[in-house]
DNA sequence: TCCTGCAATTGAGGCTGATCAATTATCCAA
DNA sequence: TTGGATAATTGATCAGCCTCAATTGCAGGA
């Protein structure tokens, strides 16, 4: 799944053993053909016309909006084997390779006539439509009322549980995003976000040897204060206590 | 649309005078007939089987979500006119009854033949899909980039343009809910809400004789610093400066 | 080779908003 | 009327995260 760029960021790929992840999407493709993306390249901005659906084959999609004044938040990020381009009416955020993709696209008419004739293929837009709804109500709790630490946890956990799910390792993540990118989905800032992978790092929850590849060492105490169980040291937090 | 109840929380209801915000979706139901729900009364729960759809005919709904620890976000509110219950799946969030509330309730079998039949309908169920898409992605946005003065004053903004959009005057708001719900909606503690009100109403940008009813005196400085704009003062922001 | 630009890290200091605590007002039941 | 529960407000204090600044490392181009 992993192959190493020569500008270092790890481009996460599908490997040939999971064509069923992609079948019941190229079926009603020009015989899958790929558009490739470079680093950075803007797939699409906020409302523009929405005329194709694609599903990325390899690399990293970030969504993203951005305020008059600069400010940008991240709403998400997509992976190979998700769909993206999903919805009706013009496109609600911008879109961005974080690193260099393939997408394998589909017109809108295929789209459609997809949907109405072939279950297996709306059953699937159906069910990662409500992963998404879910992802996002669940972000925004993120948002609301997690702590920085919290916030990294969740985040590293959430990678590592879709390696497991995808039958990968959930003790090591590649991080093919920018710090930057990644401040701007959790709400914070870089120096935060890199100040508490640092702390993560002395207090051995992860490993570290670059900023793409990080070692989840002890699991349990992530995913716990992903939810936000406990603090960094593994106590039960005390304001956490008395919410409870 | 304003009738204030025994308990001071205004109740806002749909006019006779509208009867076009309503009928597209009461040609589907028996009549029209509503089910009242008392002040905090739950409707349904995460996790819930969806059976049925509702249009809103008086009051207002918050919808949210509980941390295992007790701590809750409230991901929107619901008004007079506005269908909940939409989506698929089984209901990803608890729905309250802010206050007193009049549904209208449609079964999904009713949902769906409507869907396929009407497309009056069907285009108004769309239309709300994706005005709610778009809401949770602005809602993201305020929750990570947004000071608290921003956020309330974005939300007292969204009041507004929600009552110009009804024809109602945007100079005043009536504010159904309590000051804890609009905390957790914003990812801010009630002091800070009530601190926040304060400071709005000492700079003249507010006035308000009871915490539910909200007099917009500044409208446009509201809505500059709801947009990020500017500070409280009417200030560019220094920082804001920086990043644009 | 140097130079430039970008990404990431680390440090110092300050500010915003949370926490804790006390007060007030209203409503409702006894 | 009194007492209790709920909601809102205000004050004092503190910590978590942001801002500003400096440094390092790496990649690519001149």
């Amino acid at each position: 799944m992993h192959i190493l760029e020569a500008n270092t960021r790890p481009v996460i790929a599908l490997t040939k053993h999971q064509p069923s992840r992609t079948d019941f999407f190229s079926r009603h493709t020009s015989n899958g053909a790929c558009r490739k993306l470079a680093a950075r390249q803007l797939i699409w901005a906020e409302g523009d016309v929405r005329n194709e659906v694609c599903l990325i084959r390899s690399g990293t999609v970030c969504f993203y909006k951005v305020l008059m004044d600069g400010r940008r938040v991240v709403t998400g990020f997509a992976y190979p084997g998700d769909m993206i381009g999903l919805g009706t009416g013009p496109h609600q955020r911008n879109a961005e390779a974080v690193q260099c993709c393939k997408l394998e696209p589909m017109t809108m008419a295929s789209f459609h006539s997809a949907i109405a004739s072939d279950t297996a293929f709306s059953d699937s837009v159906q069910a990662q439509s409500c992963r998404e709804l879910a992802g996002s109500y669940e972000h925004l709790m993120v948002l609301t009322k997690m702590t920085a630490s919290e916030r990294l946890a969740h985040f590293l956990t959430g990678l590592s549980m879709r390696n497991r799910r995808l039958g990968y390792s959930p003790n090591s993540v590649l991080i093919p995003m920018r710090r930057v990118d990644i401040a701007d989905y959790l709400g914070l800032t870089i120096e935060t976000i890199s100040r508490t992978f640092t702390t993560f790092k002395t207090d051995g929850l992860i490993g570290m040897e670059d900023p793409c590849v990080v070692f989840l060492i002890n699991l349990e105490r992530l995913a716990a204060l992903a939810r936000g169980a406990c603090d960094e040291k593994g106590r039960v937090s005390v304001c956490r206590k008395i919410a409870a």
